[in-house]
DNA sequence: TTGTAGGCGTTATCAG
DNA sequence: CTGATAACGCCTACAA
């Protein structure tokens, strides 16, 4: 049997076929009575409009482009964190009848901006999604805008401009896990920072640092590494810390991975998580839970923030094609994540003091 | 400026347009230096052929669909795999024009054969890739073969009929590992199986009974335990082979997770590992090298497979358009893993016999 | 509220 | 070997 096509659905409903077209596309002035009849014709048949017709005919493509940084350059993990973005776009896509082309990049490459354009124009995306350390490429975000393809950012560093984002809570969170680890009795909490291109992880530092005030320690520089995200730096940051002459009892990573490397070191330097140290971190990767002891993180509902970013884009897509009216304002949907206390944190020993 | 057309590489070139399509195409009878004039004339436009029209008037899609087991669906990282499949597939697709279509299903769905049959008559998929343990599902296979799209299959678990496929030396590598655990003195190495859907985790059951024989041990049955791919299954068999009154020296699991599993519940138990305990995994996930201690398993090139998956599959798509000749007799590349040795593996204590 | 004509950029058909 | 011309399925304008 022969795939159905918008002139067999108008056949069918004794319509023309720019009346079906209407009706598919949702168009105003169509007899509600007449809308029916299309609607029963298309079910009927099956009909699913013709994609790539639609592209060639109109201005859209119904392609929606997802960027991120290729994990697969780096032995980590983060491929949790795409395939949950991948699956929270994916269903939006699915639901819309868009489709999503993945694109993986590396964040670092000097022609990130006209691969990304070329990118665009070549397979016509309707919108773009970014994710870190995308989100903070100002200058990206420039280019793409020239375009004058929409964009949606998710968990960018700082509120990009009039460029709508999904947002989180990192500050804050943050300074809730540092408050919760004081309230263990610790007073020397130790902090790992993250990858600097990734901004939002900078917010984590803040709420470190909101953390400890609030929970009246001082801040002490000493306490501070800076880290790159991988495993490894989580390890060279945690022996530095861990052969001072007073370290820390508690170490704060602010991402899994690193955590990860601060437990092992522990391990081998035979430290007793949590008895001796209480090790805490960022993500909630798989790992988290399998490690030994589990580790206590923070959750971030990352395929819901995908879906909201993408209910963001379909918004804008459709009052672009609506009336090439002013976009509806950056939207900017904050996003809320939680504490998951496992094993790896307990009261600090009194005598560590 | 205007995105250029076909109409402006003939005008430029001072041909008509079909000739023009017959070298995008590579179709025969152009004389090589019309052929050139061409490409110059590409070159200079910056031309690229529009998908939608391409799909629209001729039989093609340029899409290929990479079907794979919604790992979102577990609490697993087997997002791991998913990735760096998602890797190889795009970059074969980019290298030939294709795009590439990511479909996350629930491998127990029971309307999944007439889902993927909708899904590659609506999105007019030129070919489709599966992946374990989709790859096994003969039901499926046969539903997609009827629809006359082509098929690679990334390591299944018994070569599928007439389909080409991309297989590996589970079994081989896996008689090795035991060899390996054998020859550190290993007398009573235990095993823990996998999911059962998933066919190539039988062969490397049967290759760890092979490298038992090989090593001249005994196969006993209470050594052997069923788990499910989960990390949490991996837990429950750790622990019933460990309460064991003489319990195994070494435990080999078929994949990661499991093997993370039991290195856990051996931590719980204070068993040293390797001292006490030597355990092994399969697949090389991140998390083998971040754990403590690291465990040492077997890495199979995924990224490889994917390549050479598409290569077939491309090899399929260009003969069927040149000739509707019988499908070049089913291909079969057999991928090769290795051992990765580390920290968890270790000489039996002599006094453990 | 509905319908008609024309074109989107390519490929396929069939002459030259 | 090369080139007109008709599809492909739909959307945008413009009529009715």
């Amino acid at each position: 049997m022969r795939k159905a096509t918008i002139d067999d659905v108008a056949a069918l409903a004794g319509v023309s076929i720019k009346t079906v077209s209407r009706v598919i596309n949702k168009e105003p002035n169509v007899r509600e009575s007449t809308e029916k009849l299309v609607r029963k014709a298309v079910k009927k048949l099956n009909y699913r409009p013709n994609p790539s017709a639609r592209s060639l005919a109109g201005k859209r493509s119904f392609l929606i482009g997802l960027l991120y940084d290729d994990p697969s350059l780096y032995e980590n993990p983060s491929a949790n964190y795409i395939v949950n973005v991948q699956q929270g776009a994916l269903r939006v896509c699915q639901s819309e009848n868009h489709d999503l082309l993945i694109y993986p990049c590396n964040y670092k490459n000097r022609n990130l901006n006209s691969e990304i354009r070329s990118l665009i124009s070549h397979s016509r995306l309707d919108g773009v999604i970014l994710t870190p350390p995308l989100s903070d490429n100002k200058s990206l975000i420039a280019a793409i805008k020239k375009t004058g393809t929409p964009v949606v950012n998710i968990a960018p560093g700082e509120t990009t401009d009039p460029l709508p984002a999904i947002t989180t809570n990192d500050r804050e969170i943050c300074a809730k896990m540092t408050e919760y680890l004081a309230s263990l009795g610790h007073k020397r909490i130790a902090f790992i920072t993250g990858n600097r291109d990734h901004k939002a992880l900078e917010k984590r530092y803040l709420g470190y640092q909101d953390g400890l005030k609030n929970s009246g320690l001082k801040f002490m520089p000493r306490l501070v590494k800076e880290g790159d995200n991988s495993f490894g730096s989580g390890e060279a940051c945690a022996r530095e810390l861990l052969q001072q002459r007073t370290p820390p009892t508690a170490i704060f990573a602010c991402n899994d991975d690193m955590a990860t490397g601060v437990i092992r070191v522990a391990h081998q330097m035979g430290i007793h998580i949590p008895n001796e140290l209480s090790v805490a971190g960022f993500d909630d990767i798989p790992l988290a839970q399998q490690i030994y002891p589990s580790l206590t993180t923070i959750r971030q509902p990352v395929r819901t923030m995908a879906e909201k970013a993408l209910g963001i884009l379909m918004d804008q897509l459709r009052s672009k094609s609506v009336k090439d009216k002013p976009q509806t304002s950056a939207e900017e949907l904050k996003i809320v994540a939680e504490l998951k206390i496992r094993e790896s944190t307990g009261p600090a020993k009194s005598n560590a003091q």
